[in-house]
DNA sequence: GCTATATGAATGAACG
DNA sequence: CGTTCATTCATATAGC
C-alpha cells in the first residue's frame, strides 16, 4: 500500500505542503507556550485566571473542527518517502560504489529522481546519508563476527522520554517586541 | 517545576508597574491563541495530541539551572545540547553578524555561555561553524530557477489568498526561513 | 488500541 | 571552511 498523498501533481487546496508544515509546527509551539503562559498568567493574576475558559482539551467550550468541511484528512504528509522507482535508482546508485555523492552528483541525482516524483536535494542527501550509516550499523560483524557481536545495539532507547520537540530548539524570539495590539486582536479574533 | 513568584519573593527584580501589565497581556493573549491552537494542533495531527500527558519537558537531559544538582545523573548524555538560554545568546550573537567570531570571542562567549549551562569553547565554535554551514546550505533548497537568491530583508512572505487563514498570516508566516524555531525557543526558555 | 520497528530528518562533532 | 560521520529525534507502518 502506497501513501495515499503522492508528489505534486495534486492540489485544489490553498496551501502548499509546506505552508502546511509550518503552520503545523507553529500551532505546536504555540501550543506548548501556552501551556507555560497560562500557568505564568495565573500565578500574575491570581483574580481573574484563565482557566475557567482554558479547557481546551474536554471540549465544552464550542466544538470548532466538528463541523469543518475541510476537516476530513488534512494530509499530513510531512515525511518525504521515495517512490518505488526513485529506491531503485537510488540503491543502484548507492551500489555503484560512488559512496560519496558529491553535491553535483546530489544535484544531478534529484534532478533525475524529480522525473520520477517530488523529491528535493536534502532528500537525497540524508537518503544517502541514513543509508550508510545503516549499513555500517547493522553489519559490523565483518572481522569480529563471532562471539561478542552483540552488545549494545538497542539500549539507549530506555532514556527517550523526549518532549517530542527537541528538534526545534533552536532560536530565540520572533521579533524583539512584538506588539501587544497586535497579539491581542488575533485573540480576539480567535474568540469569535 | 514550580512558581515561586507569588509576594515578597522579588529576587532583586526590576519590572515598572506598566511592563507588568504588559507581560500580563501578552501571557493573557497567548494563553487564549495557544487555546485554539491546541484544537488546530489536534486536528491537525491526529497522531500525536498534546491533549493528555503533554510534557514539554524537551532537553530534560540535566537540570540548567542546578536545581538538582550533583550526582552522577548528567554523565548519560555524551552529545552537548544547548540549552534554549544558551541557544538565544547564540543565536543572537550570529544575527548580530559578528560574522566570524574570532578565538577570543569564542571564548568569551564560552564563558557566558557556561552560566547557563555546561558548554565549552568547543562547542561554540562548532556551533557557529554548523551554523553557517547549514544557513549556506539552504539556499540552494528552491527548485525553481528563479535564482539569484532572494535577500531576506523585512518582506514578509504572505501568499495573499489563503481561505479563512489570512487573519493569522503574520503569526503563521513571520518569516520565510526561521519562524518556528524561534518561537518554539521561547517555548523552551518559558520552561526554565 | 497499543507498542515495535523502519526510516526520513536534525544536529553536534570530526575530518581533510 | 566545506563535507562527512555518528547519534538522536520524529513519524509512518507493521505487529501484538
Amino acid at each position: 500500500m502506497e501513501k495515499e498523498i503522492q508528489n505534486g501533481a495534486y492540489n485544489g487546496r490553498v496551501m502548499t505542503e509546506e505552508q502546511m508544515e509550518i503552520l503545523r509546527k507553529q500551532i505546536a509551539v504555540y501550543a506548548v507556550i501556552c501551556e507555560q503562559l497560562v500557568l505564568l498568567h495565573n500565578s500574575l493574576s491570581p483574580f481573574h485566571p484563565f482557566s475557567s475558559g482554558m479547557r481546551p482539551m474536554v471540549g465544552g467550550y464550542f466544538d470548532p473542527m466538528g463541523a469543518s468541511p475541510s476537516s476530513s484528512r488534512i494530509s499530513t504528509r510531512h515525511r518525504w518517502t521515495p517512490t518505488s522507482t526513485q529506491l531503485q535508482i537510488l540503491e543502484s546508485i548507492y551500489e555503484e560504489g560512488s559512496g560519496t555523492p558529491n553535491r553535483r552528483r546530489i544535484r544531478e541525482i534529484a534532478t533525475e529522481l524529480s522525473e520520477h516524483g517530488q523529491i528535493t536535494e536534502t532528500n537525497v542527501y540524508n537518503w544517502f546519508q541514513n543509508r550508510r550509516a545503516r549499513s555500517k550499523r547493522k553489519q559490523p560483524q565483518t572481522t569480529t563476527e563471532n562471539g561478542q557481536a552483540d552488545d549494545v545495539t538497542e539500549e539507549r532507547r530506555s532514556c527517550g522520554d523526549s518532549g517530542g520537540l527537541e528538534s526545534y530548539e533552536h532560536i530565540l524570539f520572533p521579533t524583539p517586541d512584538l506588539g501587544i495590539e497586535h497579539l491581542l486582536s488575533i485573540g480576539k479574533f480567535l474568540e469569535s
